[in-house]
DNA sequence: CTATGTTTGCTGACACGACAGCAAGTCGTG
DNA sequence: CACGACTTGCTGTCGTGTCAGCAAACATAG
């Protein structure tokens, strides 16, 4: 029962910051998203993934590796998003338990037309408000947080093994 | 109508980086609070600013100021604290409007007891794999975002008025 | 082949948050 | 005081995400 190493005022300041940063910035791309697009984040991030697949068309647990969802989070944002035409599921030929996802006309023209906006947006507020240096000290902690977290997941694996 | 200006391979990397950290960080950092404390970020983020605050009783309005959210957002999270005994809402003395919002010994004594190991979580997912230089960065970075989307807001108002 | 365990995708039920709308209270101006 | 505009907090409704559980299809061992 050692005391609690507590966080000192720098530290505080950046992870309070971090937290408002997210919080201020997700709600502002998801406003501007939703006004010029008709898109919520989850079907943009969709979109993406499956523009940038060849044949625009990928089996539903690949498009899970990709988006790191819960299944039934796919599920149903598949199922609405397919209900708006955005996209169709279609039999898997090699694993009768698969489905395949497919990006329609409509959902190519949806994304092409919301990525430029939104990237637009993405440089305002986020990215244009960074130097080269910056960046590259964003990509390194960003990857070592992944990282860590992805190994204390492992362990956890091992031991529940 | 000028050509979009995408994002580069760094900048790129940044975003999508800063995206997934997102997404990883909070889910682990939830299901620990949730785990070890059996309260959401939601409760915590409120009960730590009760807990700071003289009194721990703060009007429900301060409390939106304090945590940006919606009305009708604190007010059902209010209301499910409430049930559970983290905190009681009485009548403000000097606007009847108001709510005062009280924690009880119970909130008290949850937030008192689910703070270290949250913040021992903090640490060892986040902020101890950042050098003191990167914390200072992460402060000027996401101070800067919060100026540039705050002073965009203001633009907005300014339209609309 | 059968039996067992795993993977895959789906569904229903519940918790949460955004939005619109409401009632009560306050403030400013005449 | 009277009137209208604004503020404050609450509720109902809807869309979304999580969780437990399901059936079907695979995989592997005997």
């Amino acid at each position: 029962m050692t005391p609690t190493n507590w966080l000192n005022e720098q530290e505080q300041a950046a992870w309070r910051g971090y937290r408002e940063m997210y919080q201020v910035l997700a709600g502002t791309l998801e406003k501007q998203l939703n006004r010029d697009s008709g898109l919520s984040e989850a079907d943009y991030t969709l979109l993406v993934v499956l523009s940038e697949t060849p044949g625009q068309r990928l089996r539903a647990r690949e498009l899970r590796n990709e988006v790191g969802w819960d299944r039934s989070r796919l599920a149903h944002q598949l199922r609405r998003m397919e209900q708006r035409g955005l996209l169709v599921r279609t039999e898997c030929e090699t694993d009768a338990r698969g489905t395949m996802v497919e990006l329609t006309e409509q959902g190519r023209t949806a994304i092409v037309a919301a990525a430029p906006p939104h990237v637009e947006a993405v440089r305002a507020y986020f990215i244009d408000l960074l130097t080269p240096e910056e960046i590259a000290t964003l990509t390194s902690i960003t990857g070592r947080v992944v990282a860590r977290i992805r190994a204390a997941g492992e362990c956890d694996e091992f031991l529940n093994s």
